[in-house]
DNA sequence: ACTTGACTTAAAGTTGAGTTTAACTTATAT
DNA sequence: ATATAAGTTAAACTCAACTTTAAGTCAAGT
Protein backbone atom coordinates (compact mmCIF):
# COMPACT_ATOMS: atom_id res chain seq x y z
CA UNK A 1 0.00 0.00 0.00
CA UNK A 2 1.67 3.30 -1.24
CA UNK A 3 0.55 6.76 -1.39
CA UNK A 4 2.25 9.67 -3.42
CA UNK A 5 2.84 13.15 -1.56
CA UNK A 6 -0.26 14.08 -2.38
CA UNK A 7 -2.61 11.23 -0.70
CA UNK A 8 -0.47 11.19 2.42
CA UNK A 9 -0.91 14.97 2.66
CA UNK A 10 -4.68 15.04 1.74
CA UNK A 11 -4.69 12.13 4.77
CA UNK A 12 -2.80 13.70 7.01
CA UNK A 13 -3.60 17.16 6.26
CA UNK A 14 -1.02 19.12 5.27
CA UNK A 15 0.19 20.70 2.19
CA UNK A 16 1.97 18.27 -0.05
CA UNK A 17 4.49 20.96 -0.63
CA UNK A 18 4.75 20.81 3.25
CA UNK A 19 5.95 17.33 2.67
CA UNK A 20 8.34 17.57 0.53
CA UNK A 21 9.36 20.32 2.51
CA UNK A 22 10.23 17.99 5.65
CA UNK A 23 11.93 15.07 3.56
CA UNK A 24 14.18 17.89 1.86
CA UNK A 25 15.38 19.09 5.95
CA UNK A 26 15.75 15.92 6.43
CA UNK A 27 12.97 15.05 8.72
CA UNK A 28 11.40 11.91 6.66
CA UNK A 29 14.30 9.88 6.17
CA UNK A 30 12.03 6.93 6.06
CA UNK A 31 10.72 7.64 2.78
CA UNK A 32 11.16 5.77 -0.60
CA UNK A 33 11.13 6.73 -3.85
CA UNK A 34 10.18 4.84 -7.21
CA UNK A 35 12.81 4.60 -10.04
CA UNK A 36 11.72 7.88 -11.17
CA UNK A 37 12.17 9.44 -7.69
CA UNK A 38 8.70 9.56 -6.98
CA UNK A 39 8.33 9.47 -3.01
CA UNK A 40 6.59 6.10 -2.15
CA UNK A 41 5.12 7.09 1.11
CA UNK A 42 3.66 3.54 3.50
CA UNK A 43 1.21 3.22 6.10
CA UNK A 44 4.12 2.81 8.25
CA UNK A 45 5.19 6.17 7.44
CA UNK A 46 1.99 7.57 8.18
CA UNK A 47 2.45 6.87 11.86
CA UNK A 48 5.86 8.98 11.46
CA UNK A 49 4.34 12.18 10.21
CA UNK A 50 1.93 11.67 13.00
CA UNK A 51 4.47 11.74 15.87
CA UNK A 52 6.46 14.75 13.89
CA UNK A 53 3.03 16.54 13.87
CA UNK A 54 2.90 15.57 17.53
CA UNK A 55 6.23 16.60 18.52
CA UNK A 56 5.72 20.05 16.43
CA UNK A 57 2.41 20.23 18.36
CA UNK A 58 4.61 20.82 21.56
CA UNK A 59 6.54 23.51 20.42
CA UNK A 60 10.01 21.34 19.42
CA UNK A 61 11.56 22.69 16.19
CA UNK A 62 12.00 21.04 13.27
CA UNK A 63 15.46 20.70 13.70
CA UNK A 64 15.20 18.76 17.18
CA UNK A 65 12.46 16.67 15.20
CA UNK A 66 15.18 15.91 13.21
CA UNK A 67 17.38 15.06 15.42
CA UNK A 68 15.14 12.33 17.16
CA UNK A 69 13.97 10.85 13.87
CA UNK A 70 17.64 10.30 13.32
CA UNK A 71 17.96 8.62 17.30
CA UNK A 72 15.29 6.59 15.48
CA UNK A 73 16.88 5.67 12.46
CA UNK A 74 19.80 4.34 14.77
CA UNK A 75 17.82 1.80 15.92
CA UNK A 76 17.74 0.06 19.49
CA UNK A 77 20.69 1.74 20.74
CA UNK A 78 19.07 5.06 21.53
CA UNK A 79 16.15 3.68 22.98
CA UNK A 80 17.18 5.62 26.54
CA UNK A 81 17.78 9.26 24.47
CA UNK A 82 13.92 8.96 22.94
CA UNK A 83 12.66 7.83 26.30
CA UNK A 84 14.18 10.86 28.10
CA UNK A 85 13.18 13.12 24.99
CA UNK A 86 9.62 12.22 25.14
CA UNK A 87 9.73 12.70 29.06
CA UNK A 88 11.23 15.99 28.45
CA UNK A 89 8.57 16.93 25.92
CA UNK A 90 5.69 16.19 28.43
CA UNK A 91 6.74 18.89 31.04
CA UNK A 92 6.94 21.00 28.94
CA UNK A 93 3.64 20.73 27.15
CA UNK A 94 2.48 20.86 31.18
CA UNK A 95 4.28 24.02 31.80
CA UNK A 96 2.62 25.57 28.58
CA UNK A 97 -0.59 24.32 29.88
CA UNK A 98 -0.01 25.78 33.32
CA UNK A 99 0.71 29.12 31.44
CA UNK A 100 -2.20 29.35 29.38
CA UNK A 101 -4.10 28.31 32.68
CA UNK A 102 -2.47 32.12 34.03
CA UNK A 103 -3.88 33.52 30.78
CA UNK A 104 -7.40 31.97 31.63
CA UNK A 105 -7.56 34.09 34.35
CA UNK A 106 -6.41 36.66 33.23
CA UNK A 107 -9.21 36.67 30.52
CA UNK A 108 -11.96 35.99 33.54
CA UNK A 109 -10.62 38.84 35.37
CA UNK A 110 -11.02 41.28 31.83
CA UNK A 111 -14.40 39.57 31.40
CA UNK A 112 -15.69 40.48 34.61
CA UNK A 113 -14.07 44.03 33.80
CA UNK A 114 -16.10 44.50 31.29
CA UNK A 115 -19.35 43.37 32.10
CA UNK A 116 -19.30 45.41 35.13
CA UNK A 117 -18.40 48.27 33.29
CA UNK A 118 -20.77 47.48 30.32
CA UNK A 119 -23.77 47.14 33.33
CA UNK A 120 -22.46 51.14 34.30
CA UNK A 121 -22.00 52.54 30.90
CA UNK A 122 -18.63 52.89 31.69
CA UNK A 123 -14.85 51.42 32.31
CA UNK A 124 -14.16 53.99 35.26
CA UNK A 125 -16.30 51.80 37.45
CA UNK A 126 -14.00 48.72 37.51
CA UNK A 127 -11.06 50.63 37.05
CA UNK A 128 -11.48 52.93 39.80
CA UNK A 129 -13.15 50.64 42.27
CA UNK A 130 -11.36 50.08 45.46
CA UNK A 131 -9.87 46.73 45.81
CA UNK A 132 -12.03 45.73 49.31
CA UNK A 133 -15.37 46.02 46.82
CA UNK A 134 -13.57 43.42 44.11
CA UNK A 135 -14.86 39.74 43.87
CA UNK A 136 -11.96 37.84 46.02
CA UNK A 137 -11.52 36.15 43.31
CA UNK A 138 -9.51 38.90 40.99
CA UNK A 139 -7.33 40.50 43.53
CA UNK A 140 -4.58 39.33 42.88
CA UNK A 141 -4.56 39.22 39.13
CA UNK A 142 -5.52 43.00 39.05
CA UNK A 143 -2.51 43.56 41.51
CA UNK A 144 -0.30 41.60 39.60
CA UNK A 145 -1.32 43.34 36.12
CA UNK A 146 -0.74 46.79 37.82
CA UNK A 147 2.47 45.71 38.77
CA UNK A 148 1.81 45.94 42.68
CA UNK B 1 6.17 58.16 37.92
CA UNK B 2 8.10 57.92 34.12
CA UNK B 3 9.95 55.48 33.22
CA UNK B 4 12.36 55.56 29.88
CA UNK B 5 12.15 52.28 27.40
CA UNK B 6 14.76 50.82 28.75
CA UNK B 7 13.32 50.82 32.41
CA UNK B 8 10.04 50.09 31.17
CA UNK B 9 11.52 47.07 29.02
CA UNK B 10 13.30 45.73 32.57
CA UNK B 11 10.36 46.07 34.30
CA UNK B 12 7.75 43.87 32.01
CA UNK B 13 10.61 41.59 30.63
CA UNK B 14 11.25 42.43 27.14
CA UNK B 15 13.64 44.26 24.87
CA UNK B 16 13.93 47.88 24.84
CA UNK B 17 14.03 47.46 21.10
CA UNK B 18 10.54 45.12 21.08
CA UNK B 19 8.94 48.02 23.04
CA UNK B 20 10.00 50.09 20.48
CA UNK B 21 8.40 48.06 17.98
CA UNK B 22 5.19 47.76 19.27
CA UNK B 23 4.96 51.66 19.49
CA UNK B 24 6.10 51.99 15.54
CA UNK B 25 3.30 49.38 14.50
CA UNK B 26 0.85 51.69 16.66
CA UNK B 27 0.56 48.73 19.78
CA UNK B 28 1.17 51.59 22.38
CA UNK B 29 -0.65 54.94 21.36
CA UNK B 30 -0.58 56.07 24.98
CA UNK B 31 2.80 56.55 25.29
CA UNK B 32 3.74 60.18 25.92
CA UNK B 33 6.92 62.12 24.62
CA UNK B 34 9.39 64.61 25.91
CA UNK B 35 9.54 67.62 24.32
CA UNK B 36 13.07 65.78 22.97
CA UNK B 37 10.96 62.76 21.87
CA UNK B 38 11.98 60.39 24.49
CA UNK B 39 8.70 58.09 25.51
CA UNK B 40 7.71 58.91 28.73
CA UNK B 41 6.22 55.31 30.05
CA UNK B 42 3.36 55.77 33.08
CA UNK B 43 2.53 53.35 35.05
CA UNK B 44 -0.57 53.02 33.49
CA UNK B 45 1.04 51.56 30.64
CA UNK B 46 2.93 48.94 32.36
CA UNK B 47 -0.67 47.80 32.76
CA UNK B 48 -1.45 48.07 29.42
CA UNK B 49 1.88 46.19 28.18
CA UNK B 50 0.60 42.99 31.04
CA UNK B 51 -3.02 42.83 29.06
CA UNK B 52 -0.91 43.22 25.46
CA UNK B 53 1.23 40.16 26.57
CA UNK B 54 -1.83 38.76 28.04
CA UNK B 55 -3.45 38.46 24.12
CA UNK B 56 -0.01 37.39 22.97
CA UNK B 57 -0.14 34.54 25.04
CA UNK B 58 -3.52 33.13 23.36
CA UNK B 59 -2.16 33.62 20.19
CA UNK B 60 -3.32 36.78 19.03
CA UNK B 61 -1.46 38.26 16.63
CA UNK B 62 -0.23 41.59 16.90
CA UNK B 63 -2.78 43.37 14.16
CA UNK B 64 -5.32 42.30 16.23
CA UNK B 65 -4.33 43.74 19.25
CA UNK B 66 -3.85 46.89 17.94
CA UNK B 67 -7.30 46.98 17.29
CA UNK B 68 -7.88 46.05 20.33
CA UNK B 69 -6.05 48.80 21.19
CA UNK B 70 -8.02 51.12 19.51
CA UNK B 71 -11.17 50.15 20.42
CA UNK B 72 -9.91 51.05 23.41
CA UNK B 73 -8.82 54.29 22.80
CA UNK B 74 -12.16 55.16 21.37
CA UNK B 75 -13.81 54.71 25.25
CA UNK B 76 -16.81 53.46 26.19
CA UNK B 77 -18.56 52.95 23.38
CA UNK B 78 -16.35 49.87 22.46
CA UNK B 79 -16.78 47.97 26.01
CA UNK B 80 -19.35 45.81 24.38
CA UNK B 81 -16.64 44.74 21.22
CA UNK B 82 -13.59 44.45 23.75
CA UNK B 83 -16.01 42.10 26.27
CA UNK B 84 -16.77 40.25 23.09
CA UNK B 85 -13.42 39.67 21.92
CA UNK B 86 -12.10 38.73 25.66
CA UNK B 87 -14.50 36.11 25.14
CA UNK B 88 -13.74 34.62 21.91
CA UNK B 89 -9.86 34.39 23.29
CA UNK B 90 -11.05 32.63 26.83
CA UNK B 91 -12.52 30.10 24.63
CA UNK B 92 -9.76 29.97 22.09
CA UNK B 93 -6.96 29.80 24.94
CA UNK B 94 -9.44 26.79 26.07
CA UNK B 95 -9.71 24.78 22.80
CA UNK B 96 -5.52 25.35 22.84
CA UNK B 97 -5.47 23.89 26.43
CA UNK B 98 -7.49 20.83 25.17
CA UNK B 99 -5.50 20.15 22.57
CA UNK B 100 -2.26 20.35 24.75
CA UNK B 101 -4.03 17.52 26.56
CA UNK B 102 -4.07 15.46 23.45
CA UNK B 103 -0.69 15.81 23.00
CA UNK B 104 0.57 15.01 26.58
CA UNK B 105 -1.51 11.79 25.64
CA UNK B 106 0.38 10.99 23.31
CA UNK B 107 3.69 11.58 24.54
CA UNK B 108 2.82 9.21 27.92
CA UNK B 109 1.90 6.67 25.38
CA UNK B 110 5.36 7.45 24.03
CA UNK B 111 6.63 6.99 27.47
CA UNK B 112 5.26 3.64 27.59
CA UNK B 113 6.53 2.51 24.21
CA UNK B 114 10.04 3.34 24.90
CA UNK B 115 9.79 2.02 28.16
CA UNK B 116 8.68 -0.84 27.46
CA UNK B 117 11.16 -1.06 24.53
CA UNK B 118 13.87 -0.29 27.07
CA UNK B 119 13.02 -3.34 29.47
CA UNK B 120 12.55 -5.67 26.37
CA UNK B 121 16.05 -4.18 25.03
CA UNK B 122 14.36 -3.88 21.99
CA UNK B 123 11.43 -1.28 20.20
CA UNK B 124 9.79 -4.30 18.56
CA UNK B 125 8.33 -5.50 21.88
CA UNK B 126 6.06 -2.64 21.74
CA UNK B 127 6.00 -1.92 18.57
CA UNK B 128 4.09 -5.61 17.51
CA UNK B 129 2.34 -5.80 20.29
CA UNK B 130 -0.96 -6.98 19.78
CA UNK B 131 -3.80 -4.22 20.52
CA UNK B 132 -5.43 -7.02 23.38
CA UNK B 133 -1.89 -6.68 25.18
CA UNK B 134 -1.57 -3.48 24.82
CA UNK B 135 -2.60 -1.53 28.51
CA UNK B 136 -6.03 -0.37 27.90
CA UNK B 137 -5.71 3.65 28.01
CA UNK B 138 -3.16 3.16 25.04
CA UNK B 139 -5.50 0.97 22.62
CA UNK B 140 -7.36 4.81 20.95
CA UNK B 141 -4.43 6.35 20.56
CA UNK B 142 -2.26 3.63 18.88
CA UNK B 143 -5.01 3.22 16.60
CA UNK B 144 -5.16 7.21 15.90
CA UNK B 145 -1.31 7.00 15.87
CA UNK B 146 -1.65 4.37 12.97
CA UNK B 147 -4.51 5.75 11.17
CA UNK B 148 -7.32 2.92 11.67
C1' DA C 1 0.17 11.73 -30.88
C1' DC C 2 -1.45 14.54 -27.56
C1' DT C 3 -3.54 16.30 -23.46
C1' DT C 4 -4.09 16.13 -18.61
C1' DG C 5 -2.75 15.99 -14.15
C1' DA C 6 0.34 14.71 -10.74
C1' DC C 7 4.76 14.37 -9.84
C1' DT C 8 9.98 16.27 -9.68
C1' DT C 9 13.65 20.00 -8.51
C1' DA C 10 16.00 24.32 -6.98
C1' DA C 11 15.32 28.71 -5.83
C1' DA C 12 12.81 32.64 -4.67
C1' DG C 13 9.05 34.68 -2.03
C1' DT C 14 6.02 35.20 2.22
C1' DT C 15 4.68 35.89 7.01
C1' DG C 16 5.09 37.20 11.77
C1' DA C 17 7.71 38.86 15.17
C1' DG C 18 11.14 40.70 16.24
C1' DT C 19 16.61 42.35 16.19
C1' DT C 20 20.35 44.89 14.44
C1' DT C 21 22.60 48.69 12.33
C1' DA C 22 24.05 53.34 11.27
C1' DA C 23 23.93 57.82 12.06
C1' DC C 24 22.53 60.91 15.28
C1' DT C 25 20.74 63.42 19.84
C1' DT C 26 20.24 64.06 24.69
C1' DA C 27 21.08 63.83 29.72
C1' DT C 28 24.16 63.16 33.49
C1' DA C 29 28.52 62.83 35.95
C1' DT C 30 33.24 64.18 36.46
C1' DA D 1 34.39 70.42 28.30
C1' DT D 2 34.06 65.87 27.73
C1' DA D 3 33.03 61.10 28.38
C1' DT D 4 29.49 57.87 29.00
C1' DA D 5 25.17 55.90 28.86
C1' DA D 6 20.87 55.87 27.03
C1' DG D 7 17.85 57.66 24.01
C1' DT D 8 16.13 58.64 18.79
C1' DT D 9 14.99 57.16 13.66
C1' DA D 10 14.36 54.44 9.34
C1' DA D 11 15.68 50.68 7.16
C1' DA D 12 17.82 46.45 6.68
C1' DC D 13 18.42 42.03 8.46
C1' DT D 14 17.17 37.44 10.83
C1' DC D 15 14.68 33.26 11.69
C1' DA D 16 11.46 29.46 11.38
C1' DA D 17 8.29 27.38 8.78
C1' DC D 18 6.26 27.26 4.94
C1' DT D 19 4.46 28.46 0.03
C1' DT D 20 5.02 29.65 -4.61
C1' DT D 21 7.18 29.64 -8.94
C1' DA D 22 9.48 28.07 -12.99
C1' DA D 23 10.92 24.58 -15.63
C1' DG D 24 10.73 20.05 -16.46
C1' DT D 25 9.38 14.60 -16.18
C1' DC D 26 6.25 10.92 -16.39
C1' DA D 27 2.08 7.78 -16.80
C1' DA D 28 -2.59 7.24 -18.12
C1' DG D 29 -6.53 8.17 -21.03
C1' DT D 30 -8.59 9.56 -25.53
Amino acid sequence: MFYTVGEMAKKIGLAPSTLRYYDKEGLLPFVERSSSGIRMFKDADFEWLQVIECLKKTGMQLCDIKRFVEMAMQGDETIDERLFLIKKQHQAVEKQIDALNETLKTLEFKTWYYETAKAAGTTEIPRNMPLSDLPEEYREIRKKLRGE
